[in-house]
DNA sequence: AGGCCTAAGTGCGGTATCGTACAAACGGGA
DNA sequence: TCCCGTTTGTACGATACCGCACTTAGGCCT
């Protein structure tokens, strides 16, 4: 199961097109930020930057997948949105903050390329297609914020497993996630001993295989039938915001400028 | 007591400045913008949209306040964010969304200026001061909304109500609110019989005074030590972020641009 | 003054999740 | 191959909130 998930990420090159937000932007623009990029390993568990942090960098990651998450007080935690492939951490350079009260880390182990904050910014205060797009994502973030405040409100941890699956599922190229049920508790804001039983659950409904830190799912539909509403809402404002990048597999080797923006 | 109120409204004027994003901006912006705003009454239950619905004005409440929340499939709903004279309302004009999946509805009874969207939008992509203010506020708008998944997750029923109070307090002159129980509990998301539980708790504590659908704070310190974390850290945060609006109560007489921005 | 509608309070069983404690099982390293 | 740390499974009572049903109490209108 490792092996094969290894071969993957051998085969597949990590350029930065893989990244939905740099592979929509017109090639003049492309010119001036490609140059700027840097190519970023994304270990698990790292932390890119801790509540109040002034952030250096921005990520557009590739492989991996960043949860923004808040920890509380008394140590808890939860997670406020996932941030993959389709988008960029660090929003609030752009956005005029320069920090956030929240923590950025690593929760799926691959790559990402960064880039200084102060040339984003540059670029983005040219009010050209970057702006643009960058705030069509911030939306599409918004809308996914907003929902996990719903979800938390309504639904069961069951539910949230399935939509947490799903989310971090089309961030990645496989059908394989690598994570450990304590893992999957704090980014959830639940207890480890609810994700156990949730896991069983869908499992012996043959949803997903579990196995000491890897979940293979086998049956997406199931699972999308079996989580709440807000999965299926959240998608449906990134594909409407970000129409360009639904159709775009991450295993299509991208061209430089897929399509214009409207 | 609401005659002291209805006293206190007739003695306000209704003038923009009373919104603190429209107190902030410039000359210049401000000349161009003035012609284009609009008084408009708010009252109790309006929707300024639904969920989906295509904008077309973007609303700077004054005394009033909007709800942002989301309506499930089954008719349950919750609240995403609060909107007073802080801010404004119909983000998604600006950041190219044109929806959001959410609905706007006037949570205590007031005015607001509006103004047509499409004007707004010119004046943003100028790119000038009006931009960099909606943007603060937008990343002010996010914190609010990723606490309130915290709080969803982790904070008591009374805890919220706590919270809760306390942001419609701090966008409201007075210290008291036109809400009934069962509205509240709307906002929230839970039962009406849990916020009668936690309402009766605080006022046995003196801390509020409940009667048929007004709530008088009496106790705003006690109130705020009662409160979970999640209230202070985005106050703390729209303070950093918008600070030139701190200061400002709604009572004081706001200049034209009492502060250039940084 | 009386009646009625709305708002608020109360009671009760049901359930999801919590906190805690402990047992089982897997797997990488010595 | 064995061992030990990590990961997962299981069990328990406690608790916060739910859904429902019903009562009490204001305030407004006639």
């Amino acid at each position: 199961m490792q092996e094969w998930l290894c071969r993957v990420m051998a085969i597949i090159p990590d350029t930065p097109q893989q990244n939905h937000l740099l592979a929509a932007l017109p090639a003049e623009e492309w010119k001036r930020l490609q140059p700027l990029l840097e190519l970023q390993p994304m270990p698990l568990g790292h932390v890119l930057y801790e509540s109040g942090d002034a952030m250096r960098h921005v990520y557009f990651p590739t492989t991996s997948i960043v949860s923004l998450l808040y920890v509380m007080e008394d140590g808890s935690s939860a997670e406020i949105a996932i941030v993959g492939n389709e988008g960029i951490v660090g929003i609030s350079l752009f956005m005029g903050g320069e920090t956030t009260p929240s923590r950025a880390v690593v929760q799926s182990a691959g790559s990402a390329y960064r880039m200084p904050g102060k040339y984003l910014k540059e670029e983005f205060f040219r009010a050209g297609p970057l702006q643009r797009l960058l705030l069509r994502y911030t939306q599409a973030l918004i809308t996914q914020m907003a929902q996990t405040a719903v979800c938390n409100r309504h639904h069961s941890v069951e539910q949230q497993l399935c939509r947490w699956l799903l989310m971090s599922l089309d961030r990645l190229v496989s059908n394989e996630l690598a994570m450990t049920q304590e893992l999957i508790a704090n980014m959830l804001g639940v207890r480890r001993e609810g994700v156990t039983e949730s896991a069983g659950k869908l499992q012996k409904l043959g949803l997903i295989n579990y196995n000491r830190g890897h979940i293979v799912v086998t049956d997406r539909p199931a699972l999308e039938a079996h989580s709440c509403e807000c999965y299926a809402v959240v998608k449906k404002e990134f594909d409407r915001l970000l129409p360009w990048i639904t159709a775009t597999s991450s295993f299509t080797p991208a061209g430089l400028n897929p399509q214009a923006m409207t």
